[in-house]
DNA sequence: CGCCAGGTTGAAGCGCTTCAACGTCTGTGG
DNA sequence: CCACAGACGTTGAAGCGCTTCAACCTGGCG
């Protein structure tokens, strides 16, 4: 599918930011790119399928979750506008995935083929470059995000999150927020009036 | 420090394994490796100091932790003989260490130079789609240890462990896999104690 | 021998969960 | 335009699981 050039565009820069690109290493990506829009609920991926794509997304909000054996939902990652959001296990492994990844509004996104970044993994020095900083960064999210699991409580990773990231309760159900912290929506509830009758 | 053969060799295949090396780009890092020897309690690194090396573990074992405000110590990492321990947030960023690598046992490690390594990514093709490989298994640990603190309950958490690590248990204090799982030391014999009840 | 670290135990406490009920808001169809 | 349904968030009560604290046991080591 054609992709309109403003979109492409800050999907570029964003790749820029991660590893400052040329116009010859740019050609050997933009052919592998494919433009989608989805539906608010749409799946973009579910288990048991491999994950193929990387999603920057151009509009709307997703999440990635687990569905665990009591079958709730477990959210994994929260994303929206001008971010990425894949199940990068999968996508590195192409073993099936255990997560879902699921429209939380209509939006657009620009998909990155596995198989294509495969491809230039084998032969581009850019790419391959481009690919390491890229892990190492989606590591230290990662390693981020155990540490506040491990060493913080539930209410204290409500707080920082009210800190660091106060855009999420804006975008985000808190529902979704709850579930993102590894808390119940009632809990999430309790935290937010205790905090609130402290402050008063 | 001359490293000897024997030692060196065990490193270099599991380089080996990590992606098939050949004599040409094993002869650009062996210049920038170097053996210590540590003794129990010794520490490879304390904060605010950057991470400079990864340590592969020749014999002995250590473990990474966090202090906090409550000055409990939180392990994050347990490793030991044939693995890799570092702090590679810290390592790549070059940004201040949080955390302690500290030796629980006398040992050997061989220690690979962060500036060495950083220096092959500009112009090495080999030791780039290395570090791309590398940081995707570390961050495929590290996932999975976040899907492992944010689904399965502290006591779900250990049947796992005795389950896909039983080598722990014989490696480690149990007071340092309580802390690895997220929980108190007596949290853990209670939990021990209510499965073994369980069983008879 | 005596000390200390590691592990266990039981009691008390607290924080999050679960469950069920209720309020509010939004969107939809009569 | 209003009635109603459904999703979301909140609330309170009861329960449970991990924490905390203190006491105790054991084995290893100076």
């Amino acid at each position: 599918m054609c992709i309109s050039e403003k979109k492409i565009e800050s999907l570029r820069q964003i790749i820029h930011h991660i590893l400052p690109i040329n116009d010859y290493d740019w050609n050997d990506i933009t052919p592998h790119l494919s433009q989608i829009t989805f539906k608010k609920n749409d799946l973009l991926l579910s288990p048991p399928n491999s994950c193929h794509f990387i999603a920057f997304i151009l509009s709307g909000s997703c999440r990635s979750y687990f569905i665990d054996d009591e079958l709730n939902e477990n959210n994994l990652l929260l994303r929206s506008q001008f971010e990425f959001i894949t199940d990068y296990e999968s996508f590195i492994t192409q073993d099936g995935s255990k997560l879902h990844i699921e429209a939380l509004e209509d939006g657009e996104a620009i998909l990155l083929e596995q198989k294509a970044l495969n491809k230039l993994y084998e032969s581009s020095f850019y790419w391959n470059k481009f690919g390491r900083i890229m892990s190492e960064q989606i590591f230290i999210n990662s390693k981020r995000r155990n540490e506040e699991l491990l060493f913080l409580t539930p209410t204290e990773r409500y707080i920082k999150l009210t800190e660091n990231n106060p855009d999420f309760f804006q975008k985000y159900a808190l529902k979704h927020i709850a579930s993102y912290l590894g808390i119940s929506a009632p809990s999430l509830s309790h935290i937010r009036k205790q905090i609130f009758n402290h402050l008063n």
